[in-house]
DNA sequence: AAAGAATCTGCGAATTATTCGCAATTAGTA
DNA sequence: TACTAATTGCGAATAATTCGCAGATTCTTT
């Protein structure tokens, strides 16, 4: 999963910790520090969860993690090599969809031109209602 | 500011807290609850923070006022009837700029058609870099 | 291979933001 | 005025995240 070279490539130590939050990060795909601390336990019980907290922060410091804001509070994680996308986070029912960024492009650029505001499309979440809540909320 | 009755027309009980709460969700404008709780001690010094985000709670059930996310994890309350504005919240400085809900109406109506997603305008955050952090990041 | 410097980890405590339970108070109503 | 239910204040409880520090570990240098 990580090869050791792309930590010490970076400048960073190489330790089991490190190795096993960037290869939970990886596989589980935006999930929050404490869902990547449990996955972490599986193969190494002992980890702190300041130990996560901390590489997060550090891998995310060196481009390997990004985190990006879903729901309510807390942040949650995904890879950095991973396909950008649009987060279409449902107020109702809490579920989290996705959207090509092809969908904000002209959005995105119009916030360019109009504002000089460069838009991180990876860190950008929309709110809502998904379209089954929104049925349900029909008479 | 807020009249007595529109808090009694919706069912709620007209108390001190209560009407001063809304009005400085009113005069603050995108605020968190502890920056409204201070402005309200300017003339209610013993109010607690409870009451605060009760009232805020309470406040936005009957719509008369709203949330949104800016920054990273807390809220902000804005009045309902403010004219609803996109967020531009700039990740280096933390500034929140804003920009007319225009600006997004394509993305908000393929949302809609493409994956039967509502987006919520007034909820709706959006991430970046703005033109000032932008042109201090070039060499 | 051993030693040293600097980085990391685990742990518990400190923070921050928000919620809750409960008893006393207060608003609206009869 | 008296009653009922909603509301407040307060302190404690949670939850999420950060911090300080001592000991362990990694990488570098001999």
């Amino acid at each position: 999963m990580a090869k050791p070279h792309e930590l010490r490539e970076r400048g960073l130590r190489l330790t089991p910790q490190r190795e096993l939050v960037l290869a939970a990060v990886r596989e589980l795909d935006h999930a929050t520090p404490e869902e990547i601390a449990e996955k972490v336990r599986q193969s190494h019980p002992g980890i702190n969860l300041s130990t996560v907290y901390r590489n997060l922060e550090t891998l995310e410091n060196v481009g390997l993690v990004q985190h990006s804001h879903l729901g309510h509070g807390g942040a949650s994680y995904h890879a950095a090599e991973e396909l950008a996308h649009l987060h279409l986070v449902c107020g109702t029912c809490g579920s989290v969809g996705d959207a090509p960024i092809e969908t904000a492009l002209n959005f995105v650029n119009s916030l360019t031109e109009d504002y000089g505001f460069r838009t991180d499309v990876s860190h950008f979440s929309v709110y809502g209602t998904c379209s089954t809540c929104s049925q349900a909320e029909l008479p």
